[in-house]
DNA sequence: AAGAGTATAAGGGTAAACCCTGAGCCTGAG
DNA sequence: CTCAGGCTCAGGGTTTACCCTTATACTCTT
């Protein structure tokens, strides 16, 4: 287990950057070092901090997401930055990328998609939304790869094993998952055993406990 | 406790929405039971859903949020509808008071804002962000009220019970805590009956889910 | 065809959870 | 002082969790 991502959030509405935040942090992606109303603020905080990754909007007042890339890729020329979109029309992708963004992620789409989009820039590569690239070129013969959609889950648990695990999850015994399975208790105390060995789990509780920690439920 | 309150979101960026609903969600403000991300979409849930309180965005495609407002409050004159404003200048405060909104949050605020909006709301008063105010009518001398920051601690719990509480939210065992803290099984089994009592819980696994849900320890 | 993996189920055992009652001790409020 | 509430502990009961082994049937891969 790696130290965690560091990042920081460039944009000018409160509610959306604590909204991203908890979203980051919640799923375990990062930690959130900081937060910037604005580019001339996040320039400020960049000469004092090292974050892994920048989740940049585009539209601000004071100084917008480019000439803010562009500044601290000029700072930093190894930093990511994540720009946000809000595909109005008015932003100028192709300056954005000039200025040093490795990806674009349009505010409309969800947290797989951010999820997704900071797994790749952090692993190097730059990363659009489909739903931008289908904006911006349309003779594009590129087939979706949705190729990893989840290559980290080292298929641990079965899909039943997860069904059951779900029910423990909100708090059922294994009687009331095997009345709302229709299966007989042994089965589903054989699911737990499985769950528990594979969990390293002692008991029941860390066996959930594990499950939250590594987003295997929605609580 | 009464029940929760009932939430659905209006926007049309997902990122936002969900990060308002693990917002309003974690702050144990309200259950947000769903989301839509035009105006359209809201009327078609609000046939066969009863929430509470509408987070409403303003400018949506399809369907904007004043043209919603009115057509929810016609169907439902008492729902409550928080307008969720971005300063553009684009919008009409007046026709979406006419419409119906019983308050306005602007997005640049932060969640304590929006909790206050919500509380506020939810009690039948109206609410309207200061910074809107200040955009609109610059001669108001009303103070601004800080005064419920949190009256919502019921010390529901003792600190004792809250101390064995972290422990079984650790994973831990009646008899491991009894060891920990060198008292006597029934002891530890006392406080349990009195924490499941008092959460509401049929068992330890929900008690653990009540505790993370209402953020009574760190996971 | 053979083997691996999954889902199902059972028997039988110990430990733990859960429920109820009752009770002694201490402290702080009225 | 009295009383309420919190912390402590116990007995005795039922239910569930947990662990072990074994076994059948189905599917998929080799």
């Amino acid at each position: 287990m790696q130290s965690k991502t560091k990042i920081i959030i460039v944009d000018d509405h409160s509610l959306f950057r604590e909204g991203i935040k908890l979203l980051v942090e919640m799923e375990g992606l990062a930690e959130v070092i900081a937060e910037a109303e604005n580019g001339q603020v996040f320039l400020n905080l960049l000469e004092r901090m090292s974050p892994d990754l920048v989740l940049m909007d585009i539209e601000m007042p004071v100084m917008d997401g480019m000439e803010a890339t562009a500044k601290a890729i000029a700072m930093r020329p190894d930093l990511k930055i994540l720009a946000l979109t809000m595909l109005s029309g008015k932003d100028n992708y192709i300056d954005m990328i000039k200025a040093g963004v490795m990806g674009f992620v349009v505010k409309t789409s969800g947290k797989h998609e951010l999820e997704k989009a900071i797994k790749t820039v952090l692993g190097g590569e730059s990363y659009f939304s489909n739903e931008l690239l289908r904006r911006i070129i349309l003779n594009s013969d590129k087939h979706q790869t949705y190729s990893n959609q989840s290559d980290d889950t080292d298929n641990q648990f079965t899909e039943r094993e997860l069904e059951v695990l779900q029910y423990f999850c909100k708090g059922m015994t294994a009687n009331e998952i095997a009345d709302k399975l229709f299966r007989s208790v042994k089965t589903i105390e054989s699911h737990r055993s499985k769950l528990l060995e594979k969990s390293n789990s002692k008991n029941t509780i860390n066996l959930v406990l594990y499950a939250i920690k590594n987003k295997l439920v929605e609580i």
